[in-house]
DNA sequence: AGCACGCCGACT
DNA sequence: GTCGGCGTGCTC
């Protein structure tokens, strides 16, 4: 019996499959790990080779050659392959797919991960005077000669392009002999030089510090818990030093694109040591470049988004994950992994500490801490002793309000734009009015292909549906009664600008949202002009919740809390509270504490009040408890299915079939919820429905899935749909 | 997912 | 007579 190659080959199918090797090669040769070009039905496809196995289930004479081996080093280790193999089964996801995601784009479609090289010129021949002799007639050529002497290592491209007729005088020189091309590594990324200094640690940073340096060499999660400004930054920093002068990589990952340039500069300043960034917005050669930095370990500091969790360590030393409450972590299509949790199994496999970070950490974080499987480590409120903000509910109920802002809220700003500090206002919709309304006839405009409604953009005249891509211009006239009178009905963040500009004529407003920052560049420079001190009032969505700091802010405003509390989705609470204080945490200063006030109707609201009172910890305490009753996670697993079709009645149709083959299988324990419509049941005119399952047993969770996953085929024929299946959801969308 | 094959309506 | 609609089945 030959040698088979179990290969996982790109396709969207849940199996591994079984290869010869290529024809005329040494099997021994081949290694776990290396990517492979296989024959795939009528096409060809990539796939990893995960195993040379000795015989296979399949009749080998059905079994067809690889046809070519395209790395002659494996890119992926056993710890990488073990941890994706890992991944493929918990999320019950292809496992050619799942590691196809884990390369870089490039090299994902098959392109060469050799090192790059660049052509450069070196001098041959006689020495530099003897050479000058023979190229008298041409000053070009004697020119670059004596460049060439000077620098016999070679010349780069960049200087030859540099020269007048560079590439030209130097091809001439090649031809008498006087010079040749070679071939030559790239330099990887230069380091920096003075580096700068460490800051000063306080109690509570080098206590955390050290408790994850006696971790180091073995495997152990931290939760890093502290407000913003608290300084966990610095703790990443010395755990990183500390990583790096022993030898090994550190693996930085951040919820948001936006969020690395800030940390890259700070690890650039700090450490001379090579740095790659890897996020999604990277040319693909950049990516490609970062990866392999990593993979071959020339460089040691890894900053990335959440696409970076499965990058290839050559010597990994460290994870860190920061602002681990944020959802973004979790991938909303196809492989639907939560790189939070996949970071604390890779540093479980990988024997290395991991250190999860958050001002306001997750209810499943802290739930790990109670386990006793997370240690619990905490910053004091702020390095440098800056008081913590004051927080104060408005009872706006009865109250005269200027579009949403309250006579107080109204008051306060004035009085802090007098004393020449910054207001941030915090409101969670972009757009002027979510609603467009008839006065006349109570008609509403709403998009043709969703069950939602169309938002008014004021600025742009537009009208646009947020949940696909429909828009149009703003209409004047009621599309059913013809009557002018269409006004605009609800709170959005251009809406909240406009007002205030009218309210206080003499402030310069700034706006952050999605619609402001889309040009690239454009959200640095709004943070810049913040940070010169060019702007009095920020306006904003969940945006100026993430990372950055404003420290000339001292007064918040929260326009609208109870948007937040009202919500079917049970994770709406604690996204709520965590929005809260990130905003807060936005605010004030070393000499001068922020002042928060928060909008709302309810001010009894549990909710709002223990927050208020207690903290985010007394909140998450009495949030944790409602989840424990209802055995909502993190005390129970979820899966969730979902499924859509253009014919409205198919996606109830296919999950009732789940579900009943769910209600028919020995799971005791399992509750079997839905089918029901989508929260948005129509979306870009798709009809959507959803099944989820819950379980306080993971292990009979999964079960169920695996079975039901080998059941939709058969449900799917006469009744096709598009599905999904959400391991661990945070978003019902 | 692609991409084949395969069996029924409106057209150069 | 075909071109092409998408239902169905397969990929080691």
């Amino acid at each position: 019996m030959p040698k088979v190659l179990k290969i996982a080959v790109q396709a969207p199918l849940r199996s591994v499959f079984d290869y010869l090797p290529p024809a005329g090669s040494d099997p021994d040769t081949l290694r776990p790990g290396v990517r492979v070009q296989v024959p795939f039905g009528p096409r060809r496809r990539i796939g990893v080779l995960l195993e040379i196995a000795d015989s296979s289930e399949l009749d080998p004479a059905k079994l067809k050659p690889v046809l070519a081996v395209l790395d002659p080093e494996p890119l992926l280790s056993a710890d990488d392959l073990a941890l994706l193999t890992w991944a493929s089964r918990y999320y019950h996801y292809p496992i050619g797919e799942a590691l196809a995601l884990a390369f870089a784009p490039l090299l994902r479609e098959g392109k060469s991960a050799a090192p790059e090289t660049v052509r450069v010129l070196c001098p041959e021949g006689p020495g530099a005077a003897g050479a000058a002799a023979l190229v008298k007639r041409s000053p070009r050529q004697a020119e670059l000669l004596r460049l060439l002497w000077e620098h016999p290592g070679g010349l780069p491209p960049a200087i030859l392009a540099g020269l007048d007729g560079g590439k030209h005088t130097a091809n001439a020189l090649v031809g008498k002999g006087l010079a040749r091309w070679r071939e030559q590594a790239a330099q990887v990324a230069a380091a920096l030089p003075a580096p700068a200094p460490a800051l000063e640690l306080n109690p509570g940073q080098t206590a955390a510090v050290a408790r994850v340096l006696e971790a180091l060499g073995g495997f152990r999660a931290f939760l890093l818990d502290g407000v913003t400004g608290s300084g966990k930054t610095e703790v990443y920093l010395r755990l990183a030093g500390e990583v790096l002068a022993r030898g090994g990589q550190v693996m930085v990952l951040v919820p948001e694109i936006s969020l690395t340039p800030q940390l890259e500069a700070r690890f650039r300043a700090r450490f001379p040591a090579p740095l790659a960034v890897y996020h999604s917005g990277l040319a693909a050669g950049e990516r490609r470049r970062a990866w392999l930095a990593m993979q071959r370990g020339e460089a040691s500091i890894l900053l990335g988004t959440r696409s970076a969790v499965f990058m290839p360590l050559r010597a990994p030393g460290l994870i860190v994950l920061d602002e681990e409450h944020d959802a973004s972590f979790k991938q909303h299509d196809g492989f639907r992994f939560s790189a939070r949790d996949v970071a604390v199994m890779r540093a479980h496999l990988l024997k290395i500490p991991v250190v999860l970070g958050s001002a306001t950490p997750s209810l499943e974080s802290l739930h790990n801490v109670r386990q006793g499987r997370y240690q619990h480590l905490h910053l004091p409120e702020r390095a440098g002793g800056a008081a913590p903000p004051l927080f104060r509910l408005l009872d706006i109920r009865g109250q005269r309000l200027v579009e949403g802002l309250s006579p107080r809220l109204l008051s306060e700003i004035g009085q802090t734009l007098g004393r020449r500090e910054q207001v941030l206002l915090f409101v969670n919709r972009r757009g002027f009015a979510p609603t467009l309304i008839c006065h006349a006839c109570g008609w509403v405009a709403q998009c043709g292909c969703c069950d939602a409604n169309l938002v008014i953009h004021f600025g742009e005249d537009r009208l646009r549906c947020h949940h696909c891509g429909h828009e149009q211009a703003l209409i004047r006239a009621c599309a059913k009664c013809g009557d002018t009178g269409l006004r605009p009905l609800g709170l959005g963040t251009e809406r909240i600008e406009a007002a205030l500009e009218e309210h206080f004529p003499e402030a310069r407003v700034a706006r952050i949202d999605r619609d402001s920052t889309r040009r690239k560049g454009s959200l640095q420079q709004l943070l810049d002009d913040i940070q010169a001190g060019r702007v009095d009032i920020l306006v904003g969505t969940q945006m100026l919740a993430k990372g950055h700091h404003f420290p000339k802010v001292t007064l918040v405003g929260i326009v609208d809390v109870d948007g937040g509390l009202h919500s079917t989705d049970y994770r709406a609470g604690e996204r709520t509270a965590q929005l809260i204080m990130q905003v807060a945490g936005r605010a004030g200063r070393e000499d001068r504490p922020g002042s928060v006030l928060l909008q709302t109707r309810q001010p009894g609201h549990p909710l709002l009040c223990s927050l208020i009172r207690e903290g985010y910890a007394g909140f998450a305490e009495g949030c944790a408890a409602e989840r424990a009753a209802a055995g909502l996670p993190p005390f129970g697993y979820q899966a969730l299915w979902r499924a859509e079709s253009a014919e409205a009645d198919r996606p109830g149709r296919f999950l009732a079939g789940l579900a009943e083959s769910a209600g028919r299988m020995r799971a005791p324990s399992l509750q079997v919820l839905g089918p029901v419509p989508a929260p948005l049941a129509r979306r870009a005119g798709k009809h959507r429905a959803q099944l989820l399952l819950q379980s306080p047993r993971r292990g009979e969770l999964h079960g169920v899935v695996e079975t039901l996953l080998d059941a939709v085929p058969a449900l799917l024929a006469g009744c096709r749909v598009q599905w999904s299946m959400d391991i661990d959801p945070v978003d019902v969308y």
